[in-house]
DNA sequence: TATGAATGAGCCTTCATTCAT
DNA sequence: AATGAATGAAGGCTCATTCAT
């Protein structure tokens, strides 16, 4: 009954975070004011900062959104049945797939990590989300590799960090410079290779 | 005399690209007005708008001078003696180092990507800057590679793409969560290995 | 229950005063918004609305409780028991020490005369204030020194004036450049010779 | 040469002062916008923000002016002739008949004192005032005094704080309760009573 | 060629006020 | 009687750009 009372702002909230996303997605940080989310959200601006008091409020929450539908996404990968094998494989194929198609949450994650290197207020939230991102992955995929009696040629927790700096980097290039099919197809391939190559066989 | 009018104008424009460097590696597009430009050159803000009419037209030619500097440094890099594997391992400490130090580059191509990403004008001159370093890794480290009897599992073409995405993406998830001085090691040791799983033995 | 609900709207809306009452003298009327008053009533922004409709009228009931609840306490102070002589001395230093704790008064009285100053509704209850308060002090003070056989060099009436203007002052300069102990001391001293010198001995 | 470069800057930089002063005057600084100075000054917002960055620093050019003018009237009646005694009487009431005027830099500076209670920014700008209107004082006042074979019962540097607190007190009570001709002249009289008792006779 | 002055649009934020519930 | 949500008007400030000199 109490919640009940607070389930308007809820929608309200969530209406502006995914207001934000699809602005900032289309015209970057720089140039997204809060008028421009107000308006993508279909209120006021004065709305928008009822629901978060800061602009920076509400980019940690768009960022915890981006992150959550990411992590959602990699989480069905991963539960999907097969082999540890076909397990890795499906993540790195759907990781990189995800990044390829440029859906809003991750232009979104790609443009606050470039902003944040010169933004103070956005270091802290896209530090924090580079870490639950990796955290995510030692989980998952370091568990199901050394399960297969692989074991890692260097410290585990070093592994997500390469492989997904490895992927954000490639994601960055793809954007500028986007490699015809045949070549994705090799990049994938070669990226399987790479997170192999880690372990000793 | 209408020459000397002519040289000191272009004296004055390098003068104020380069003070634009040196600015923008220090605060960042976003945190850099034309006055900061200004002051950094040493001239009034009305100077820098004679010289460029558009802030925009200032940043293409920032992006030009970059470019240069940075391949310049990369082929002194290579062109120190050496081994091969030596040159390659060498090239890749030499990149990696000189992006941990976080110096102006990093911060500028930081800059140019996130500019880029929402930008049309700059995409161009961001692309041309990555084909053109992987370009210039390509003649140099495949060919060195090859040479010394390895050849790539994978279309050489790509390699280059795979090893500067990973060190672009490590530079990122270096600048928002620092690895310690061990992980550091182990991070060169790692994409040593990586560059090599590329090839056959 | 018709009485009912009368009463605890009183209740409420005295609730909203007083609490109004410490947010302005903590924060001062030009930093204390609707919210923060709310807030030290405990209650939400909307009920503080709902009995008060504007703003200005919960200023000018703030104000009414404010002059009640000062002249009560000079009352006080002064029906202590002690010769007319000691009366004086007590009661001009109580003044002094109550305006230097820089307590909710002074704010208060800031305030009401910073807006005073520009808003012609808060003028008159200021004035009134002010009268008040002189008409105060000429009843006891006067009175005790006529008593004493002490007879004014100036019209009796001037003399509240004269020195609560003296006091008045004093707070503003001490706020602004507190004294130290032992000019304290000595202001004090100095406020007694002025108060005698209006009397012939 | 160089100076004249500076010239019409300086100008409109008296013109921002001067029209500030006129509009929080008028409206006080609670409700004076940098909008409306810029507007009374005939310009625009950012050509305000142009000669002063913040608005605090306009305020204390806008102390500093208001003093000026202030002690400028205060030398001037100082420097004409008469003796001591005359100088004294002539110069408390020029102070006296200025609060009464009411000029708008008189209401100015009450304005700003009795924000500065709340506001930190003016806190700052307002001490420095008191103080240096002190320190005029006691060069004039106390020299004469002195100089006429009068020793103060008080510690000299107290006297000015004194006076000028009683005159600054007055002022407020007379904003919101003005006397009239006759007590007025009586309130004169009392101040140099009260001035002079302050002295071994 | 270079400058100081000025502009105007836009930004983030605050806040009194209104309103449906 | 009371609340949470939403609004819209300012407010201070920044900044690319223009312009007379």
């Amino acid at each position: 009954m109490g919640v009940r009372r607070y389930k308007k702002s809820e929608n309200s909230r969530r209406q502006v975070v995914e207001a934000a996303i699809r602005a900032l997605a289309e015209r970057g940080f720089a140039h997204t004011s809060v008028n421009d989310i107000a308006a993508a959200a279909g209120m006021s601006k004065g709305a928008v900062h009822y629901h978060f008091t800061r602009k920076a409020d509400l980019i940690a929450h768009v960022l915890e959104r981006c992150l959550a539908v990411t992590h959602d996404r990699l989480r069905q990968a991963w539960d999907d049945p097969g082999s540890p094998t076909d397990k890795i494989r499906r993540a790195l194929r759907e990781m990189r797939e995800r990044w390829r198609e440029g859906g809003p949450e991750l232009r979104v994650m790609a443009d606050l990590m470039a902003q944040g290197v010169h933004d103070e207020k956005l270091r802290a939230p896209v530090a924090a989300m580079f870490q639950k991102t990796r955290s995510e992955l030692i989980t998952h995929l370091i568990g199901s590799l050394t399960a297969m009696g692989l074991k890692p040629k260097i410290p585990a927790h070093i592994i997500p960090r390469l492989l997904l700096a490895t992927l954000d980097g490639l994601a960055l290039h793809d954007f500028f410079d986007p490699p015809n099919e045949e070549d994705h197809e090799q990049i994938i391939r070669a990226i399987e290779v790479i997170a192999f190559s880690l372990f000793e066989i």
